[in-house]
DNA sequence: TTTCGACGTCTTTTT
DNA sequence: GACGTCGAAA
């Protein structure tokens, strides 16, 4: 029986014991946030609740998984907490109740895939034709979503987000409108359509509203800061009957602005669930306290913030966090090789190790250096695999499989074939769709007799027919179709080999899917963590890899020893964030959530030399750094090669 | 209508 | 430096 005295402090013993009513958690950084919600569910159990009636949400898949195994790990019973991200809850509601907003069954667009359906819709209405200059599709997408995630005219987006494009507002308007019906009429929900059409359901539908909100008779949502508008509904609707609403944020940490995210929301609740508590967690279990003297540095520079400081709880002595100067990214590279090495000579084993950076091309020297080298790492963020070219052509046959209807899987994998370019798959997609059923002979048919093409969609056709024939196992319907898209691989991409490699763990984990269609949501939603890009020699030593991540994918983890690299000018802060006052507050905040994930060792790695692109520019150090109360509590050092004292910081 | 090469643009974070 | 887009040739 675990004693909750001994464990927690007051503060957060008192968030662990509120379990009715509305509670606001502002929780500083490293201050047992995930503890604190672990326990309280354990609270809950004990208390007889059935872990079923117990939700748990939040916004990333990474904080969910951690979310819930965590809790799982005292009490057995835990794992039967429903939860995950917002996305994936909404979907597994909308999927029982689609007929209710007038649908049998739908598929799900990827980012990918959404922006694809914009651009469509652009070019329909002949904006570029009269104009290059228009938005392209992947700005045109952002600006929609984001006026949805705000819940903000476009007007009001354009006005404030792209005060350049304000004169297309009207245009953009009527694309969006164009989006809207193009998606119902195809039966596609994008990321966006899982949220509102939840929200939807919640607000017409008052009898399965009050059918779930007697199921969850508790709700959590982590990270409250990173949720938008809409999230915020679907938890006031879902919990305002019995208000026992627990939801934990720390505003100096919410870096989703892009996303719509707004801690706006964290001010609200109070005012959305009145006579709300609200508890603050200031003690810090993380980092000793010359890293906290850097954070609270980094902390009292931002402007918009509840005013906090954190305090380390546990009398923890360390060094001083170490800026480090090297002449470029490969002698940065080298020397971070040799710390890693040298701290794992210390016992630091790899995987309580974290490189973390900004965006995701930064970290290639490195990359380079510890595959020379070695050492084992495995890279969060930035391109995921199941984003990449040759996994999405593969799962759109499967798609096509499922849904006949899906006219872009069909234009993806029609495109693949040799003389087939947009114009020629669009026809034969209108042949297709016309028929609800799927038969692939329909391929064989078109006026495309003695085309050049016609035996690649023969070869198309029978692959599809073969593999989708009924009762198939999605793991041999999968092998089905590797055979058939080996040979176009191998001719589209170079690095084929490595790409088989991908194509085969997803394979694997087909095998543990029984419906298709649950696979292919899973895909969108959920995909498969697993495809993130191990070093090579991972497998030859058995010891778990070091972390290269994002800063965004790195949120809400630890390490015992975090390094930082580009920390310059133009990456962080990143140089599209400069113009823009908010912009640069956010960057602000990536940063100290990056400091803080810090334990024991926290290194700051700076290159002079530019990565090369524009022209002898060289770094400059960034501003976050550059001032005295930051600089005076971090030792200084040169890197490899003795870098001079006489640069240009 | 497709494809390939030149040119110009932007460089990001996640569901 | 890579990617996407546009224009011209096949």
């Amino acid at each position: 029986m675990l004693n909750l005295k001994n464990e927690l402090n007051p503060s957060q013993l008192e968030v662990v014991n509120a379990t009715e009513g509305p509670i606001l958690v502002i929780a500083g950084a490293g201050s047992g946030k995930t503890r604190v919600i672990e326990y309280r569910v354990l609270t809950l159990i004990q208390k007889k609740i059935s872990p079923q009636a117990i939700l748990l949400l939040t916004f990333t898949r990474r904080a969910a998984n951690s979310m819930l195994s965590r809790a799982s790990s005292h009490e057995p019973k835990a794992k039967l907490v429903e939860g995950g991200t917002f996305h994936s809850f909404a979907y597994s509601i909308l999927k029982k109740h689609s007929s209710l907003i007038g649908f049998d069954t739908f598929s799900i667009l990827d980012e990918d895939d959404s922006q694809e359906a914009v651009g469509l819709c652009a070019k329909k209405i002949g904006v570029y034709d009269l104009d290059k200059k228009f938005p392209k599709k992947d700005t045109l997408k952002k600006i929609i979503s984001m006026s949805i995630n705000k819940e903000k005219s476009i007007e009001e987006v354009m006005e404030k987000e792209y005060p350049g494009f304000f004169d297309y507002s009207s245009l953009i308007e009527k694309i969006k409108n164009d989006y809207q019906r193009y998606k119902i009429e195809k039966s596609y929900f994008d990321f966006d359509d899982l949220l509102i059409y939840l929200k939807v359901l919640l607000t017409k539908r008052e009898d399965l509203r009050l059918e779930l909100s007697r199921k969850y008779q508790y709700i959590m949502v982590d990270e409250y800061q990173d949720t938008n508008k809409p999230q915020a509904a679907i938890t006031y609707l879902l919990g305002k009957d019995h208000t026992n609403v627990m939801v934990v944020g720390d505003d100096a940490q919410s870096i989703y602005g892009f996303r719509g995210a707004t801690h706006e929301n964290i001010m609200e609740f109070p005012k959305l669930f009145p006579g709300c508590k609200m508890i603050k967690l200031e003690a810090n279990y993380r980092s000793h306290q010359k890293i906290l003297d850097v954070a609270n540095a980094v902390l009292s520079d931002m402007k918009n913030k509840f005013p906090k400081n954190l305090v380390c709880a546990k009398d923890l002595s360390g060094e001083k966090p170490e800026l480090l100067l090297f002449r470029n990214g490969y002698d940065e590279a080298e020397w971070l090789a040799a710390k890693i090495r040298e701290l794992r000579g210390e016992g630091v084993l790899f995987c309580h190790q974290a490189v973390l950076f900004r965006s995701a091309y930064v970290s290639i020297p490195l990359q380079i250096e510890l595959e020379k080298q070695g050492i084992p790492f495995e890279v969060f963020g930035g391109l995921k695999f199941y984003e990449t070219a040759h996994v999405k052509d593969l799962v759109s046959h499967l798609k096509v499989i499922a849904n006949p209807k899906d006219e872009l899987a069909w234009a993806r994998i029609l495109t693949l074939l040799d003389g087939i370019g947009p114009k020629t798959a669009q026809s034969i997609v209108s042949k297709i769709t016309h028929t609800q059923k799927f038969d692939a002979r329909m391929l064989n048919s078109p006026e495309g007799q003695g085309k050049k093409y016609e035996r690649s969609l023969r070869k198309l056709s029978d692959a599809l027919e073969n593999a989708g024939a009924a009762e198939k196992k999605i793991y041999d319907m999968f092998a089905l179709l590797m055979d058939y898209y080996y040979p176009i691989l191998k001719e589209k991409f170079d690095d084929w080999q490595q790409r088989i490699n991908d194509l085969e763990a997803l394979k694997d984990i087909t095998g543990k899917y029984s419906s298709l269609r649950d696979f292919l949501a899973d895909f969108a939603i959920d995909p498969p963590e697993k495809g993130s890009r191990k070093s090579e020699n991972s497998s030859t030593e058995e010891e778990k890899p070091v972390c290269l991540s994002t800063i965004h994918s790195a949120k809400g983890l630890e390490w015992e020893c975090v390094y930082l690299i580009g920390l310059v000018e133009g990456v962080l802060p990143v140089s599209f964030s400069l113009d823009d006052e908010e912009g640069i507050e956010e960057e602000h905040r990536l940063f100290y959530v990056a400091l803080t994930r810090a334990k024991k060792h926290l290194y700051l790695a700076v290159h002079y030399e530019n990565h090369g692109f524009s022209y002898n520019q060289f770094n400059q150090i960034s501003r976050f750094i550059d001032t005295p109360e930051v600089l005076s509590r971090l030792e200084q050092k040169a890197g490899l090669n003795q870098y001079e004292e006489n640069n240009t910081f």
